[in-house]
RNA sequence: GUGAGUGUAGUCAAGUGGUUAAGACAUCGGAUUGUGGUUCCGACAUUCGCGGGUUCGACUCCCGUCAUUCACCCCA
């Protein structure tokens, strides 16, 4: 008999204590800038009706990356492999009820079908920010204020990444109106346009002309791709994308942001819901090129449950980028210990009195930890130093015949004796 | 799904055909039975992912297999 692996399943993570400690500082710091910005947390089930995603969420996504299965009912669920189709369905759940705009937020753990590689997992954790009921393009500068905010929140320079932005319309019109390609043709060419930046020039066109692009499409295309915004106005001025985009790009330069946003042709986004603006976060740095965030307008998902159609902005942050994101940089924080004192023991004959002296600190709103079971007192500051306790707490016989305690302040090494009564206050001041 | 790289202790590893399988960190015990971070001593791989082959002899070479990493694809 083989023994069972210790490892996980391929593609996931176990967090270990000194894991978990990161973890909950960077999402508690990621849900603080989201709570400044006046967003409400909100979380569903990790499985949902297999339709669910069946219906809008792009062809790879179902058919290659989906986990799904059967119940014992004979439904197909799948587990989440996106928070977006979840939080259409309870926004329309509550149809009219919700106050608009909707600001919700959510930091659900995502499946998909993938094989492992840097940046990449079968389980990852996303932070979804979605705004929801406003059409004008305020909506997507804002979201797009919050991404920015939570990058620079992590001490992230300006620098170090670039919001790339494109729009759904902009790019069927091209293809429609301009380049009147067949309906077809467009999976080719998107993904041509798609892989243009890291291929050479003749590579590129050898893929539209397997595309069945002509010379002159091919020139327009490449015309396109290289102009600025503002010179598109001649070729696509009618297009709504256009226009949505110049509104756009108005605000964010109003606002200061404009450094940091890019028109991008080449951001296409594979999930079929989205129906305007389209963004990807895309870390600069050399190591570590590829997208933090994916994000754009979906119209019409809401519509689709069939009660009242509301408009929504929204983006999605992978924990696992983010992370490499900071590593990559230098920015990753310091995850200290939440315990702030230990109560030690010195013997048996004290184990009650040192649960009390441990209790009375916590009413004082300490987190403390109690040895429970006699130690050499060596062992017992040695732990209190590997765990980064900064205060130990020793009440033994000498103590205890003169009614005082001794706390140690790890840190400094200095000792100092107190009636018991003194120690919440003395340990509340240590941390004021 | 396609291609490449890597598998030696909890972790990082040395070893590239000759038999006691370096070292470091971590862990545990002791020096030090009322005090940690330093120092010193000791313990910790019958075995090199697994299976087969070549050889007098294999951690080392060959084949297979599994795992893992990276790239493609796509994306968080």
């Amino acid at each position: 008999m083989s023994r069972l692996s210790t490892r996980p399943y391929k593609g996931t993570r176990d967090f270990f204590p000194e894991d978990m400690r990161l973890r909950d500082q960077v999402f508690g710091q990621l849900r603080q800038t989201l709570i400044s910005f006046g967003y409400e947390a909100y979380d569903g089930p990790m499985l949902e009706p297999f339709e669910l995603y069946a219906a809008k969420s792009g062809e790879e996504l179902v058919n290659e990356q989906l986990y799904s299965f059967e119940d014992r009912g004979g439904r197909k669920v799948a587990m989440r492999p996106e928070m977006t189709p979840t939080l259409a369905r309870m926004v329309a759940a509550r149809g009219g009820q919700l106050s608009r705009p909707i600001r919700w937020f959510s930091q659900p753990n995502l499946w998909r079908y993938e094989r492992p590689q840097r940046g990449r997992l079968r389980e990852h954790w996303q932070l979804n920010v979605d705004l929801l009921g406003i059409e004008q393009e305020i909506a997507e500068v804002e979201v797009m204020q919050i991404a920015i905010a939570l990058l620079r929140g992590f001490g992230a320079g300006i620098t170090d990444f670039e919001v790339q932005i494109n729009h759904r319309q902009l790019m069927n019109d091209l293809f429609d109106k301009v380049l009147q390609l067949q309906t077809e043709q467009v999976p080719a060419v998107a993904r041509a346009i798609d892989k243009r930046a890291k291929i050479p020039t003749e590579q590129f066109e050898t893929l539209l002309s397997e595309a069945g692009c002509s010379l002159l499409q091919i020139q327009q295309l490449t015309h396109f791709l290289d102009a600025p915004l503002m010179d598109l106005e001649e070729i696509l001025g009618d297009s709504e994308g256009f226009q949505s985009l110049c509104r756009f790009f108005d605000q964010v330069n109003a606002m200061g942001l404009g450094p940091v946003c890019r028109f991008k042709a080449s951001i296409m986004r594979g999930l079929d819901y989205y129906t305007g603006i389209v963004f990807e976060v895309f870390d600069k740095h050399p190591d570590n090129r590829r997208a933090l965030f994916g994000g754009g307008r979906y119209d019409n998902l809401v519509g689709m449950f069939g009660g009242q159609s509301i408009p929504g902005v929204g983006f999605g942050m992978g924990d696992v980028t983010f992370f490499d994101f900071l590593e990559t940089h230098g920015l990753m924080p310091e995850a200290k210990g939440m315990t702030n004192v230990l109560v030690g023991l010195f013997d048996n004959t004290g184990l009650t009195h040192a649960l009390q002296i441990a209790q009375e600190l916590r009413a004082a709103g300490l987190n403390v930890e109690s040895v429970l079971t006699p130690q050499k007192l060596g062992k017992q500051f040695q732990s209190a130093d590997k765990k980064g306790i900064p205060f130990v707490v020793m009440a033994g016989p000498d103590e205890m015949a003169e009614g005082l305690v001794s706390v140690k302040d790890m840190r400094s090494g200095e000792q100092a004796q107190m009636p018991l009564t003194a120690l919440p206050t003395y340990l509340l001041a240590q941390y004021s």
